[in-house]
DNA sequence: AATTTACTTTAAAATAGTTCTAAACTACTT
DNA sequence: AAGTAGTTTAGAACTATTTTAAAGTAAATT
């Protein structure tokens, strides 16, 4: 029941839908997910749920900051609970994203932002392989 | 004409279509577009295609490595036709892409390539936005 | 506690971007 | 000139996501 409190906290009433899907993203361990995902989980776990309340939830949740959307190619949008600064593995074949811990990567110099514009964000893609 | 050379040296059968998007990406300065722009300006142009027809040929492009599609948060695939290691600021608002120049950033570290796995690519994207 | 108000959920329809299909066409090879 | 392999096309199909509008629910007000 910690759920009820975070989204309160977030400013987001905190509803009986809204708190199936924190249970299920904010559980300890961080996770990539995508709507689809959710929702199979709720339905395994013997709930229902329209998709488009799991989209609501999740644009909902993205706004408040309680979780982030993974810039990546890929026909589907993938979200991450780890709302630390860190960056991403890309599988190209897969589509599948793997964290980098944020001391494995270092940007020495960021250029400068374009006048009239603020830095909201910064994602830094290595794309991988298998090589073979 | 250049085209129809080009398109040869990567391996493509020079047909009208191509020549035609080729002639369109391939004038000398950098771009960003997509599918639809490319048939907006084939139709401006007195031309007419397929959106097909520009989508298969945009692929083959990108498989060739005649182009670049762009890592980024969109409902639209973005392509560029910028091969040089670059990277691009993101506003969040509008989705419009600018490239950062090389020289603009500097990535000191880069983090170890899982086992089996080779590096296919980075990007780096900083989402900006107006600060009003 | 009952009423009101604003927000949320829902199923279904709508939309957007992209890919597929299969027939017609065209570049290249023989 | 004929064959064949690759390409284009319109339209259908598909996938992810958003919209719609009605019904439901949480919170605020009485």
């Amino acid at each position: 029941m910690q759920s009820k409190i975070k989204l309160r906290n977030a400013g987001l009433r905190p509803t009986n839908q809204r708190i199936i899907i924190a249970d299920l993203l904010f559980n300890g361990s961080n996770r990539h997910f995508t709507a689809e995902n959710i929702l199979d989980e709720i339905n395994l776990s013997g709930n229902k749920m329209s998709i488009a309340t799991v989209y609501n939830c999740l644009k909902k949740f993205k706004n408040v900051g309680l979780i982030n959307q993974v810039e990546s190619v890929n026909d589907t949008a993938i979200f991450d609970t780890n709302m630390d600064f860190h960056h991403h593995f890309l599988d190209e074949e897969t589509g599948e994203l793997t964290d980098i811990k944020n001391n494995e990567i270092h940007l020495l110099k960021l250029p400068e932002i374009p006048k009239g514009y603020i830095n909201s964000g910064v994602d830094i893609i290595i794309k991988i392989k298998k090589n073979n």
